[in-house]
DNA sequence: GATTACCAACTGGTCAGACCAGTTTTACCG
DNA sequence: CGGTAAAACTGGTCTGACCAGTTGGTAATC
């Protein structure tokens, strides 16, 4: 095979692993082409490869970057009439809690086990800015924080499908924040959930962390169901105002998050 | 624009056109390069780009040609990249598996909680289809069954995210049945597993139906783990042959090569 | 001191020509 | 005529140079 279809699915590899996270810089072709021991030429016909493909997007006079490929796979025809659903039929809320419990569970187990050392330093990111935000932004925090775990799962499969959950996971996130945050005694026990996953995954106990992940997604199940059974009406978050906030996925917006 | 993207796409038009039809030999870089009036890397670049998307192939001395695309690519276009490139990823096989082994016990411990007689009576005519069939229709009937319980589940969700795995799963089923069907004994086996499952749900024992399933996904992917290790190759079904019925046709199989 | 202008150091994009490595054709010789 | 070896293709890789956007720091200016 090729030098350069050997480096594209090197790197493409290295995607996939979690090595090179999307919307992340990818080193310059004169930086591959030094690492790499092969010249610069068939660097840039290895990333074309890879652009082809959609996998990268490249930018003159700015760089190379991981393209975030799975924006909305079914966006208009798949997604639609289940948000739809959503808005008329509230169960749908749980629906997602309990796959989420179980995807949470799966990606915190893998996470513990195979995370890298950078993969545990974005976790720890995402953990100390869930610590220090206020609770408007709080919403992204939390779930930002979950996406690190996720994608240090190392499984692209489970990325996928819990990004193609991303619009309602963010109304779910957003809806427990709202509902759960302002009453005290519940922030407390979620933000301690929240210490003992990262601390698990940390000292990679992928059995200890999977617990927890689930546990901590079906206590937010739980308290909702709980809520709203006792009357109070649990708030919940306008469609257009999540799916608008979405990132624009441009280079110059992965400083933010 | 880059130039290289231009010609990229100008090939590509021109492919679609019908200038160019599908087996045929496309001119050589040198000659592309003199006609456009660029330099040959550029005539590279582009080429490793369509190259990238799959539309042409290229063989060292040979030189390059249409490859067989498929012009029904419209509905499914967004998730060509992420299929191209789990199919090139032996892993995502099982990173597949490792998520199915997840949503499957779910499936079944809600099948067995909420399934209705009708559901029941669904589940049944699948299972009983199941142990009827030749080993060529099984993975469909296969996957028949595991569908049928996904439906019972009644969470919306859950269905909507193993719809959107179909294809994929596809591809994993078929794998499976292709790879351990021809072993008698690894075909008794997963029969068994079958109707336990079956059983399971429908005596309404939600726990034992969501261990039994998940206990039937590990062992399908322990069993084509070993197998892989073991040195068997194991049979890959080729993406298009599983999405479509049309045949490959590449230029090894017309001759040359 | 703050602002502006500019320049140096990145980044990717293109070019030229050379050479290596397979494949196919051609031409020569037995 | 047949076979073989050389020539003429094909794509694959390398080198080094230069062009063209972007960025950041620094020095000249207000």
């Amino acid at each position: 095979m090729a030098i350069a279809q050997e480096i594209s699915f090197r790197l493409e590899q290295l995607i996939l692993d979690g090595g090179l996270a999307p919307e992340q810089k990818m080193p310059s072709e004169r930086q591959l082409s030094t690492r790499l021991g092969v010249s610069r030429a068939v660097i840039r016909e290895a990333l074309h490869e890879l652009q082809g493909r959609g996998v990268i997007e490249t930018y003159h006079g700015k760089g190379s970057f991981v393209s975030q490929m799975v924006p909305s796979n079914e966006e208009n025809a798949e997604e639609g009439p289940l948000l739809q659903m959503f808005a008329g039929h509230p169960r749908t809320l749980y629906d997602l809690l309990e796959v989420r419990e179980q995807l949470e569970g799966q990606a915190a187990f893998l996470a513990a086990t195979r995370a890298t050392p950078q993969d545990l330093h974005r976790i720890t990111k995402a953990f100390s800015a869930l610590n220090q935000t206020d609770p408007l932004t709080n919403a992204k925090a939390d779930h930002s924080f979950h996406q690190a775990i996720v994608e240090a799962s190392h499984n692209p499969v489970l990325v996928h499908v819990l990004n193609g959950l991303k619009n309602l996971m963010l109304l779910t996130v957003q809806a427990s924040v709202a509902n759960l945050n302002p009453r005290e005694a519940m922030r407390n026990r979620i933000t301690t959930q929240h210490r003992r996953i990262y601390q698990a995954v940390m000292a990679r106990k992928p059995e200890a962390a999977k617990r927890l992940a689930a546990a901590h997604v079906r206590f937010v199940h739980e308290a909702m169901r709980d809520i709203e059974r006792q009357g109070t009406k649990i708030i919940r978050v306008s469609l257009d105002q999540t799916l608008t906030d979405k990132a624009p996925a441009t280079p110059e917006a992965s400083g933010h998050v």
